[in-house]
DNA sequence: AATTTTATTCTACATTTGTAGAGTAATTAT
DNA sequence: ATAATTACTCTACAAATGTAGAATAAAATT
């Protein structure tokens, strides 16, 4: 069970704001805003997906992520990763160093960063 | 206008044959296959959201596609770097360097690559 | 020639997704 | 206290998606 787009558009902004009541996730929103029962669907919707859960706070509902970005993140990319690159993360990083747009700074930091990695591996 | 999970799944397969006639696009299905007006009214709709293209070859059609794959993904990739990594590409390398389940010898090789793209950019 | 297979179009229908009104209850502002 | 605001539930409905049968026609097989 995965999160439709415009769920996934909410799930962004619960994420960021951690925890929060719908009428915080509203105003999150670029105008224009959806209908307030617009949002309140999507979130029940959620919860039955299991991506969002709530804690009652006096009569309203304080929403939270069940899900870490993070690990949503991964596993979308994973699937991807596994279609277009028949599931070789290398391949990917290839493709990914020749096509992209980071600039000779980033790249070298991001050599850097390749360098630790190999370092932990040693062990 | 993107493409479904169902869609996408067998737009893979036409990139694999690059041209295919409906009946090799249903064997490239694991089983059970779907019946072939299920992938007949796949293929019309991608046509229509301009995925798809054919050549009439005899009496049959003879489907390849519109869009390339490169570019597919790289517009499904920029889009999550966009949402998940505030449309920056080295917050993303970051991530994906720390998470990956590359060997060493998979690093090495990627890091190779990486200083012939700081070659470039050199320029 | 008769039968089977392949491909296409048209139609159809259940499920999921996007969006929101009506109704209700609690809360806050006037 | 009265009115306005906030949040929730229930219901609804159009569009998109997943899936395929019926009808038809051409092509391949027996």
């Amino acid at each position: 069970m995965s999160l439709s787009k415009s769920e996934e558009q909410l799930m962004q902004l619960l994420w960021n704001h951690k925890k929060a009541f719908i009428g915080d996730l509203i105003e999150g929103y670029p105008e224009p805003k959806p209908a307030m029962t617009t949002v309140a669907t999507l979130l029940k919707r959620m919860q039955d997906k299991g991506f969002v859960n709530y804690e009652k706070i006096g009569r309203a509902r304080q929403y939270y992520p069940a899900v870490a970005k993070e690990a949503y993140f991964s596993k979308q990319f994973n699937g991807m990763i596994k279609n277009f690159f028949n599931d070789s993360t290398s391949q990917f990083a290839s493709f990914f160093t020749q096509e992209t747009d980071m600039t000779k700074d980033e790249l070298e930091r991001l050599k850097k960063l390749i360098d630790q990695e190999i370092k932990k591996k040693q062990s």
